[in-house]
DNA sequence: TCCTATATAGACAGACCTGTCTGTTTTTCA
DNA sequence: TGAAAAACAGACAGGTCTGTCTATATAGGA
C-alpha cells in the first residue's frame, strides 16, 4: 500500500491541527506524533500549505460522509432530517475532543480570501449549505433557499457557540429555533384579510 | 499623557490582529507599524499574549459600545431593538476591512478552554447573550432565556458566514429568521383543541 | 536648570520554524 | 534473490519568533 505513509500523516495532523490550530502546530510535532520522517512528508506534500489543504480536503469528505449517514439514519422524511441535523450536531459537540469546526478554524487563521486555506474552508461551507439546501427542496418549502439561508444560520451559531461555551447546549435552542422556522417555511398562514 | 504610548500599540495590534491573525502577527510587526521601540512595549506588557489580552479587552469595550448606541439611535422599542440588531451586524460586516469577528478567530487560535485568551473571547460572547437577553425580557418574551439563545445563534452564525462569504447578505437572512421567531415568542398561538 | 521618567535604536540569546540535503536502511516487487 | 523504490535518522541552512540587555536620547516637573 504505497500511500499508507501519506494517509497516516494527513490523519495525525488533522488531529493536530484541530487540537491546537494550525500555526501552533510545527511540522516537526506532526512528524514526531505520525513517527515518520521529515522527508517522508516532504516527499507526498511539497510545503505545510499542502498538507493542511490535504488535511481539509479529507476533513471535509469524512465529515460529509459522516453527517449525512447519521441523517439518513435518524431521519426519513426531508423535514425530520431538516430537524435531526441538529441532534448530528449535538452529538458531535458531545465528543470530548470536540474543539470547533476545523473550517471555522482555519479560516480564522487563514484569513485572506485569495488564501487557498480560506477557498477550501468556503467551499466546505457552501457543500453544507447546498445539503440544507436541498432537503428544504425536497420538504416542500415555499422558499427552499431561504430555509436553507436561515438554518445554516443556525448550524453556524451553534458550531461557533459550542466552540466557545462547551457543550452541546447551543444544538438544542438550534432545533428549538429550527422547528420554528420550519413550521412558518412549511406551513405558511392562510391569507387572512387586513 | 503617560499612557498614550500604550493606547497605541494596543490599537496598532488590534488591527493586524484583525487583519492576519494572531500568530501571524509578530512583535516586530506591530513594533514596526506602531513606530515604537521593543522595550516600550515590553515595559507597558509583560508579554505578547498580555498585549493581545490588552487589544481583546479594549475590542471588547469599543464593540459594545458602538454596538449599543446603534441599536439604541435605530429604533425605540425593545422588539424593534432585537430587529435592529441584525441591521448593525450588517453594518458591520459591510465594513471594507471586515475580516470577522476577533473572538472568534482569538478562540479558534487559543482553543485550549484553560488559556486566558479564550476565556476573555467567552466572556465577550456571554456579555453579547446578556444583551439579547435583556432585550428580551423588556420586549415581554414568554421565554426570555430561549429567545436570547435563539436570537444569539443567528448573530453567531451571521457573523460566522460573514466572514467565510463575505457580504452582509447573512444579516438580511439572520434578519427575517428572526423577524418569525419573534412573532413566534411574542405572539404565542392560541391554544388550539387537537 | 537639573533630575528622573520614559522612549529610543539596535544588538543579542535561545528557541523554533520550514524546507533541503546526505547517506543508510528497509520495504516492495519481480 | 536482487534491483529499485521508499522511508529512515539526523545534520544543516536560513529565517523568524519572543524576550532581554545596554547605552543613548528625550521629555516633564521641581
Amino acid at each position: 500500500m504505497p500511500s499508507s505513509r501519506r494517509d497516516h500523516l494527513v490523519t495525525t495532523a488533522s488531529a493536530l491541527f484541530d487540537r491546537d490550530g494550525f500555526h501552533a502546530t510545527g511540522i516537526d510535532k506532526v512528524l514526531a506524533a505520525a513517527g515518520v520522517a521529515k522527508m517522508t512528508l516532504y516527499n507526498h506534500f511539497k510545503s505545510k500549505d499542502d498538507l493542511i489543504l490535504a488535511a481539509l480536503r479529507r476533513r471535509d469528505e469524512s465529515f460529509r460522509r459522516w453527517f449525512l449517514q447519521n441523517l439518513e439514519r435518524r431521519a426519513k422524511t426531508p423535514r425530520e432530517r431538516l430537524l435531526a441535523v441538529f441532534d448530528v450536531l449535538a452529538e458531535w459537540f458531545a465528543q470530548p475532543d470536540f474543539r470547533g469546526c476545523l473550517f471555522m478554524s482555519a479560516a480564522a487563521e487563514y484569513k485572506s480570501p485569495e488564501d487557498p486555506i480560506h477557498a477550501v474552508c468556503a467551499e466546505h461551507k457552501r457543500m453544507l449549505l447546498g445539503t440544507l439546501r436541498w432537503l428544504a427542496t425536497e420538504a416542500g418549502a415555499a422558499d427552499p433557499e431561504a430555509l436553507a439561508q436561515q438554518l445554516n444560520l443556525l448550524v453556524e451559531g451553534a458550531t461557533a457557540s459550542a466552540q466557545l461555551r462547551g457543550g452541546s447546549k447551543p444544538a438544542r435552542h438550534a432545533r428549538a429555533a429550527a422547528e420554528t422556522l420550519l413550521q412558518a417555511a412549511l406551513e405558511p398562514e392562510p391569507a387572512r384579510p387586513r
